[in-house]
DNA sequence: AGCAAGTTTGCAATGCATGCAACTTTTGCT
DNA sequence: AGCAAAAGTTGCATGCATTGCAAACTTGCT
C-alpha cells in the first residue's frame, strides 16, 4: 500500500537526531498520559516535564504552545495532504487526491486507533482544544479550497471552493467523532469512514453541479 | 422592517444597569481603538483599563478573555439566530429563518459598517483572533445543523446537517471578507451579501437533493 | 584531545486569568 | 432622610504559559 514514507527520503539519522526525536516522543507520550489522567487544563507543563525527565523549558522548546502536545501529528498529515493536492497528475481531481489521502492516513491497526481515540477523548473534553483544532483545520480547508478552485477554474477566494473545503472538513470532523463514539475494530471503522467520505463527496458534487446549472 | 428589538421587552433600566452598560461600552470602544492603533497582542489589559479609566480587574470582569473585547456582539447575534431558528413557524424552513436573520443583522448604515470593517481588520491581522472566531462559529454551525436536521428528519449528528452548517458559515466568512476588502457603500454591500447567501443556499439545496436522489 | 555547532537548561520577565476580601455605590424599605 | 442589603468595583496575591537570553552541556568532526 502507498504511504507517506514511500515518498520521503530516509536519511540515516545521527545520534543527535535520534535523541531529539526520542525526547520529542517521550514528552508527547507522557503528556497524553497525563491529559488522559487529569485533564488538559489540570495538567501543567511542569508536571509533564517532570514525568518526561526534562526541564520545563525543554517542553516549551519542542511544543511552543501547550495544545500542540495533543495535535502532534496534524502538521505532517496536513503537509502530506498539501503534497498530494499540489503534485497530483492532470487527470486526478482534487476529490481523488483527497480521498487517496484519507485512505492513506486512516488509522488501520488497533494501536493507532487506540491512540486516536485517546486523543479524541482528550480533545472533546476540553473547549480550548476543540477551538484549537478548528484553527488547525482552517489550513486544510484552504488547501482543499485552493485545489478545488483550480479544478473548477474559479478564483481562490470564490465562495464555492470555500464551501467545499468547509463541508469536507465537517465530514472529517464527523469521522473523528465516529472514532471515539464507537468501539469498532479498525477494519469496520475504515469501512464506515469511507462511507462517510463518499457521502460527503456526493453532496459536494451535487452542490457544485447545482450551482453550475443555475449560473 | 423586523429587527431584534421588536421582540425584546425593553425594561426601564435603573441607574445601576445603565452605568454597567456604559462601562461595558466604554471598555469595548477604547479596546477597539487601541487594537486598531497598535494591534491586538501589542495591547495589554492594563492599557485598556487606563484609557477606559477603570481597574484592570474590571476589564477582566466584563470580558473574561481578552478576545471577547473584539467579538462583543457575536453572542447576542447568535442568540438571535437561535431564537429565530427555534421559534420559526411550521411553514418556515431553516433556510428561510437563516436568511431572515442575515437580512436583519447585516450592517446597514455607514457607522455600523465602519465598525464592522474595523473589527474585521483587527481580526484578520491576528492569528489568535481568527482562531477564536472559528471557535465562536462552531456554535452557529451547530444551531444551523440542528435546525436542518429537523427539517430533513435526520438525527442531529448526521453528516448532512453538519456539512450544511459548515458550508453556511463558510459563506458568512466570505461575506465578512467582503466587508473589509471592498470600499462599498452599505446598500451595495447588502446587495452583494445577499447574492452570496443565495449562492450558498443554491449550493446547499442541490447538495441535499443530490444526496437524497442517491440514497 | 579539542573546537565548532547544536541542544538543553536555568533564570527572569511579561501578561493573562482568577479567587478573595475590602471598599463603594445603588437600591429598596421604613 | 436613614439604613441595611445587594450589586458592582477594585487591589492584592497567585498560578500558569510563553519567551528572550545566556550559561552549561553534547555531539560531530578533525
Amino acid at each position: 500500500m502507498e504511504t507517506a514514507s514511500d515518498t520521503v527520503r530516509e536519511e540515516p539519522l545521527g545520534l543527535r537526531e535520534r535523541k531529539k526525536l526520542r525526547t520529542r516522543e517521550t514528552i508527547a507520550r507522557v503528556a497524553l498520559e497525563l491529559f488522559a489522567e487529569r485533564g488538559f487544563q489540570e495538567t501543567t507543563i511542569r508536571e509533564i516535564a517532570e514525568r518526561a525527565d526534562v526541564a520545563p523549558r525543554t517542553v516549551s522548546m519542542y511544543f511552543p504552545v501547550k495544545e500542540e502536545l495533543v495535535f502532534t501529528d496534524h502538521g505532517v498529515l496536513f503537509d502530506e495532504l498539501e503534497r498530494r493536492l499540489e503534485s497530483r497528475s492532470a487527470d486526478e481531481t482534487a476529490a481523488d487526491a483527497l480521498r487517496a489521502w484519507i485512505v492513506a492516513v486512516l488509522a488501520d491497526d488497533q494501536a493507532e486507533l487506540d491512540k486516536t481515540r485517546c486523543q479524541r477523548q482528550i480533545i472533546e473534553s476540553d473547549h480550548a482544544l476543540r477551538t484549537y483544532e478548528r484553527g488547525l483545520t482552517e489550513r486544510a480547508e484552504q488547501l482543499i479550497a485552493a485545489a478545488v478552485a483550480t479544478d473548477l477554474g474559479l478564483p481562490t477566494d470564490d465562495l464555492v471552493p470555500r464551501m467545499v473545503g468547509a463541508a469536507t472538513m465537517a465530514a472529517l470532523d464527523a469521522l473523528a467523532d465516529d472514532a471515539v463514539d464507537e468501539d469498532l475494530p479498525p477494519a469496520e471503522y475504515r469501512r464506515r469512514a469511507l462511507e462517510l467520505v463518499d457521502q460527503a463527496m456526493t453532496f459536494i458534487g451535487a452542490g457544485i453541479r447545482g450551482l453550475q446549472g443555475a449560473a
